[in-house]
DNA sequence: GTCTATACGATGATAGAC
DNA sequence: GTCTATCATCGTATAGAC
């Protein structure tokens, strides 16, 4: 953490600053109803500067987005590297749902409030599409469609635990802690 | 149902016409993204004419929400009507499931692909503020907050397997049978 | 009930000075 | 890197004719 003592910073810093206060706009108001405008002044920059880190709004959205789809890459690299025994999917759903801390609730919160946008922009950083590979790793080709989906289900109680706990004073911690009590009990029925 | 041959469109009748179009442009593109416009040139009018049947934009999108509310508020009747016998929850969760049919997806995608607007206008169709009274009939209420957000995922499936369904083919009737399932399997934790 | 015309504000984005 | 100035565009909404 560079201390901002000076009033100097660096380029890198001010577009950690400018994700960090994106991040925070988005998910309470929602990526649309979110102005460049907003997000500068509370920077204490102009709207004007903002292009200089970001190419347009869209790529802020995006640059919030590349950590997950990181960490879905590493992922999807270790489902490769396990042996397939029978428990593999259930271990797979609890370990991925591991991978969520409080600190990256938000922007699972992001990505789920703005679905339409996301959708729209898609690109590399699909966390969706790259979902379906996992799916695709662990399921048997011959299975329903339901099937996909519930297991689908199993690994994105986090998403529908944030969306149940909008509004009430829910913790993240609680999120987590219900989410991952209902991946446990979906991943039974596998 | 009413003809429109001839060309004349009784009040009533474009309202719903309206609230038909914006609903499905609203689950296709969401909310922000769709214009008045959109919506009025798909049914051969202009912008203006659709301020005749609603107030403005956030009037389309509560009529759309409407029914949802009161079919919870329908339910919230039946659990009062209820004895409160122990497996209450367990038959309430089926009970609200169930009410979903294909019909009611496009409805629900669109409520859960807007929640930011949704949030926003709120007022009285807020189907959110209401379940909070169901979760109150039906939990004791020294439950701890993670125990709350169980319950309310569970009774919220059908959201979490519309989320999952995006971008899948999956039919209308997939998406209600995982979800089903799944509140299946998370009720039998309480 | 629907149309034309129009006002108005806000927004995303660019050019160019410093 | 950040600013000022400026744009074009869009979306909501209103007034008034038919």
């Amino acid at each position: 953490m560079t201390t901002t003592t000076g009033g100097r910073r660096s380029g890198a810093e001010t577009r950690a600053q400018i994700l960090q206060v994106a991040l925070r706009l988005f998910a309470e108001k929602g990526y649309e109803a979110t102005s460049t405008r907003d997000i500068s002044s509370e920077l204490g920059m102009t709207k004007s500067s903002l292009y200089y880190h970001f190419r347009n709004k869209e790529a802020i959205l995006l640059g919030l987005m590349e950590d997950r789809a990181r960490e879905l890459d590493i992922f999807i690299e270790w489902i490769n590297a396990q042996p397939a025994t029978p428990g593999l999917l259930q271990r797979a759903v609890m370990r991925w749902v591991e991978t969520s801390t409080p600190g990256r609730l938000e922007v699972m919160r992001v990505a789920g409030a703005n679905q339409p946008m996301l959708r729209r922009i898609d690109g590399r950083y699909n966390v969706r599409q790259l979902f379906d590979r996992v799916i695709d790793l662990l399921v048997d080709p011959e299975a329903s469609q339901e099937e996909r989906l519930f297991v689908r289900m199993a690994f994105d109680t986090v998403s529908a635990a944030l969306v149940a706990a909008q509004g009430t004073g829910a913790s993240a911690d609680d999120v987590l802690a219900a989410a991952r009590r209902a991946s446990r009990e979906l991943v039974k029925a596998f």
